[in-house]
DNA sequence: GAGCACTGC
């Protein structure tokens, strides 16, 4: 029960706010208040056009009502489209009414990094407060909070996970709020789920407020238990959007998108138009259409095609974002980048192609593919909204009236555990005192296929007991430890405890964990880049030749690494990332006891250590020439299924290729191609994981059995 | 012979 002098605080906290502000709030539920006075808490003028323009928000409308939902609820659920101000205005609302009176703090956890950082800038602001202080953030990388100051903490919901290892009853904080519910990520399904559990053990001292903008409700409700939880929906400042629909399918959306642009171009009143594709491929094939046309066209030199997606540059995405100049229409094609992490502004038109790519695990083959799937509906409306942030707007569906109703587009995306491999949260539960991950309370149960995946990928590794299915001593704690998929993880520690290569495996493993290869070349300057790029090739393969490239990074001084990774076409955004992540794993080993000297070695010439390492964490990655199909492709040990070397890979242009080999990931696209390569000898496999692979020849022997 | 959506610790 929450202590009676800490709510009876709170609620004269709440009367205090009341007491400031001025003129009538009405929220649903029969709680009609009046609210006096108006001076704002500074009395700058600054602060005075601040109080104002928190006003106008949506929220601040529903702010008693939601007040009194928390109040009087263990659990709320906040419905409202973007735009209505919850993500910064209810923290606020919680400190003023006195949640944070205690010493305690007011979570707000976010999917994504930037996002955390930026809502606590923009809080910090509101308030008038440095950041860091009363108000702070903290995701991996950068951490802006004080446990003796900070009392409005704004978090990556993975960071907040974390934080369970140390403190398994949250016990810094009085409520926490998670943001962006809707994205359904394996962090955000873990943390509710967790704080199910830690609300059942704090009895009542917890407050959990759930947030989205198009969730699903009922479910939550019905998981959190129905009589503690309260739903309160906040509209959101989105203008009318008209939608319109094809008369007919359509045969290809790129081209559809494209005559699409050209009738609003020459139709419709100026505007931008942000067209949503699945992929990159197709947004260049649309750009270079309407390219193409604009040759013969003048109508069309006022009108400006823009790529958006994940894989450009920092430059690359802000050209995108800035105001075209005057008299000019841009178009932007864009991936789901454009639907949650970057908001464009002055969009009027959208147009939807209905489709969108998708991870999943096949627990059939236990292979990755990435697919091109119908969009669920909420995910259309979210596309819609885009069009109506600053004005009514206009969304262009690529599909019938007919299509848009039915069943092909289902309500809501499928979460991430019913799709996603699933040893890192299986890890995380394993570490946090979960012992039968088959019963445990989850939002969405899991398919079992994929939990017995992940409980065989994780005792295979060494990480749990193959028997107790419990975390091993020493190995499987630290595994859990790190900010790693499992089998990178194992890598890195057994680089320090038995191959004594730490300094190219932090390379190796960070460049990994990034999954894209840092060797990019601007289209039209590929040849010319494989020239230069000889000079990191290494024959063992993709891994070695990456870690060339990024010690080689490391190794420049920081001032000059621009322009070294210009004139050697290499991702500098990667290479940053990656020079990060291995310095934190760094710190990690340090954490874990290993001396400097330990953490110093390095293989040297020898690369076969760093070979013999990849190899103790990636085994379940291996492959083998597939000689009967004419010997250019691949086959899987575990699991027989045909692949090909991507593209990206060192081996693509070679002839000469390794008879067996384990990669870094295999993706089913148009083929199933094997990414971060290299070549291995087959005895290493029944050398390094005997439990795996029969001595006699080196296919895999049936994985333990576990749990 | 020709290509990978997006996040996060």
């Amino acid at each position: 029960m929450q202590a009676p002098d800490i709510a009876a605080k709170r609620r004269k906290g709440l009367a205090d706010a009341l007491d400031r502000d001025a003129g009538t709030v009405e929220g649903t539920g029969g709680f009609v208040q009046r609210y006096y006075g108006g001076a704002s808490l500074g009395g700058s003028a600054r602060r005075a056009s601040i109080d104002e323009q928190r006003r106008r928000l949506p929220a601040f409308k529903h702010r008693l009502q939601l007040l009194y939902a928390i109040e009087t609820h263990l659990t709320t659920i906040v419905t409202g489209e973007p735009g209505s101000g919850k993500s910064t205005q209810l923290p606020q609302y919680l400190y003023e009414a006195g949640w944070a009176a205690d010493g305690k703090a007011i979570a707000c956890t976010q999917p994504r990094r930037v996002a955390a950082a930026m809502l606590a800038q923009r809080v910090a602001d509101e308030m008038g407060v440095e950041l860091g202080t009363t108000v702070g953030f903290s995701v991996r990388f950068s951490d802006a909070s004080d446990p003796q100051a900070t009392r409005i903490k704004y978090l990556t919901d993975g960071t907040l996970v974390r934080e369970c290892y140390a403190d398994p009853l949250l016990s810094a904080y009085s409520v926490i709020m998670v943001d962006e519910a809707q994205d359904r990520t394996i962090a955000t399904d873990t943390l509710l789920a967790l704080l199910k559990k830690v609300q059942r053990k704090r009895r009542g001292d917890l407050r959990v407020v759930i947030s989205s903008a198009t969730l699903d409700a009922e479910r939550l409700r019905a998981f959190f238990g129905r009589d503690d939880t309260a739903t309160v929906s906040i509209s959101g400042q989105l203008f009318p959007v008209d939608t319109q629909y094809l008369d007919a399918p359509c045969e290809n959306y790129v081209t559809a998108a494209v005559e699409t642009v050209l009738r609003i171009h020459e139709l419709e009143a100026l505007g931008d138009i942000l067209v949503f594709l699945p992929g990159k491929d197709d947004i260049a094939a649309a750009i270079s259409q309407i390219e193409d046309l604009a040759y013969a066209n003048e109508r069309l030199a006022s009108l400006l095609p823009l790529p958006m997606h994940a894989g450009l540059s920092v430059d690359g995405q802000r050209v995108a974002l800035e105001p075209a100049s005057a008299g000019v229409r841009k178009a932007i094609f864009a991936t789901n980048v454009a639907e949650t992490s970057v908001t464009i502004d002055g969009v009027l038109y959208v147009v939807d192609c209905g489709f969108v790519k998708q991870r999943l695990l096949d627990p059939a083959t236990g292979l990755d593919r990435l697919a091109t799937i119908p969009i669920s509906k909420s995910s259309a409306r979210q596309r819609a909204g885009r069009a109506g942030r600053t004005q009514p707007g206009k969304v262009f569906r690529l599909y019938t009236h007919a299509a848009s109703g039915s069943s092909l587009f289902p309500q809501h995306d499928v979460p991430e555990v019913c799709r996603l491999p699933l040893a890192p949260m299986a890890l995380t539960l394993k570490a946090l005192g979960v012992d039968n991950l088959a019963r445990f309370d989850y939002v969405q149960p899991p398919p079992p296929a994929l939990l017995s995946h992940a409980l065989e990928a994780l005792a295979s590794l060494g990480a749990i007991d193959a028997q107790t299915g419990s975390l091993t001593q020493g190995f499987g704690l630290h595994l859990v430890e790190l900010p790693l998929d499992p089998p990178l993880g194992a890598c890195l520690l057994n680089s320090v405890r038995r191959f004594g290569c730490v300094r190219e495996a932090l390379a190796a493993v960070a460049l990994l964990s990034l999954g894209e290869t840092p060797f990019v070349a601007p289209s039209g300057r590929q040849a010319e880049a494989r020239e230069d790029w000889r000079d990191f090739m290494a024959r063992e393969g993709d891994v070695l030749t990456r870690v060339n490239a990024l010690l080689g990074y490391q190794d420049t001084p920081a001032r000059a690494r621009q322009q070294w990774c210009r004139t050697h076409f290499l991702s500098s955004r990667l290479l940053d990332q990656a020079t990060r992540v291995s310095r934190q794993l760094e710190g990690y080993l340090v954490r874990f006891g290993h001396s400097r000297s330990e953490l110093a070695s390095s293989c040297g010439r020898d690369a076969s250590l760093l070979q013999k390492c990849l190899v103790s964490g990636l085994f379940a990655n291996a492959a083998r020439r597939d000689g009967a199909a004419g010997g250019s492709g691949y086959r899987l040990l575990r699991g027989g299924a045909a692949a090909d070397i991507h593209p990206s890979s060192v081996y693509f242009a070679e002839d000469a290729r390794p008879e067996y080999v384990i990669f870094a990931s295999a993706m089913a696209t148009t083929k199933t191609y094997i990414q971060g390569v290299t070549a291995i000898e087959p005895e290493w496999l029944t050398e390094l994981a005997p439990h795996y692979f029969s001595a006699s020849q080196a296919a895999p022997s049936r994985p333990h059995p576990t749990n």
